[in-house]
DNA sequence: TACAAAGTGGGGAGAAGTGGGGGAAAGTGT
DNA sequence: ACACTTTCCCCCACTTCTCCCCACTTTGTA
């Protein structure tokens, strides 16, 4: 998954899904926290995957990764191609009005969007694409 | 089976099960006790292989199994999608009013409100959800 | 420039959640 | 053994919210 889309949130707490990304993700998909305040999508499969993961782990250990489920929303796309956030993501991730849906390969990221600038332009340096690069050694 | 629903215990005991959850706790299900002071709910299916896993256990190691099947309650959801909750384990997690439902991937929990929102604040916060991302290595 | 696809907004039917009454069943005491 | 009390469960009614559908605007494309 790829590109930066900004859409706006109504006030019914709908959420477009770019149409770029609605393959990819499916029309279920699952939406929860994850760091730097915004929420993260993943796809049923993925999402499958990463519940296995979790269920194979040690009592003790699962319980630790509560969040991700107490705070994850099953969502599913309307007929307009939407998905309607819960308020406490909203809440988290500080969305409004304006969010942006980034593509992160395997997952969609949704940040608000004044956020996104911040980070955006922190991130879209030639300093920093460097810094990736090396990171990668592709 | 994943989000947070708030719902009220009403003067008879009653609680409703979030629509949400219902398909995957089935008609019939169980509700024992677990740590943090809340209860956890079980699907038929589940509660089965934790059984059978019991079951395996050697004859000392299962005496010490006890309390999670003498303090456990086999619901059924009545006509309106409620369960009655029996008083002992009402008490157990100090349930009055208000009751937080917790989707934790292969179970429910239930928590007293209030007390969910004490632990809701500590597990919401970026820092956790760093470590346990961290934590999963997915 | 016209047409199609994508994005946005809002109204209404139906489901979900909540409360309460009445009858059956079980338990208690005389 | 019988009457009485208490608990439980099924049913009905009301309110709230979610989801589905329709319509308009904007963007992109042929």
């Amino acid at each position: 998954m790829t590109g930066e889309y900004e859409h706006t949130l109504d006030a019914k707490g709908r959420l477009a899904i770019p149409a770029r990304l609605r393959d990819e993700l499916g029309s279920v998909f699952y939406v929860t926290l994850s760091m730097d305040r915004c929420l993260s999508a993943y796809s049923a499969e993925n999402w499958q995957k990463f519940s296995d993961k979790v269920d194979a782990m040690p009592f003790v250990k699962q319980r630790k990764m509560r969040p991700l489920f107490a705070f994850a929303a099953r969502c599913e796309v309307d007929g307009q191609g939407r998905i309607l956030l819960p308020q406490n993501l909203r809440e988290y991730a500080g969305l409004e009005k304006s969010v942006t849906v980034v593509g992160c390969n395997n997952h969609a990221e949704l940040w608000d969007s004044g956020k996104w600038n911040e980070q955006h332009v922190i991130e879209m340096t030639p300093e920093n694409i460097a810094a990736v690069m090396e990171e990668l050694e592709f």
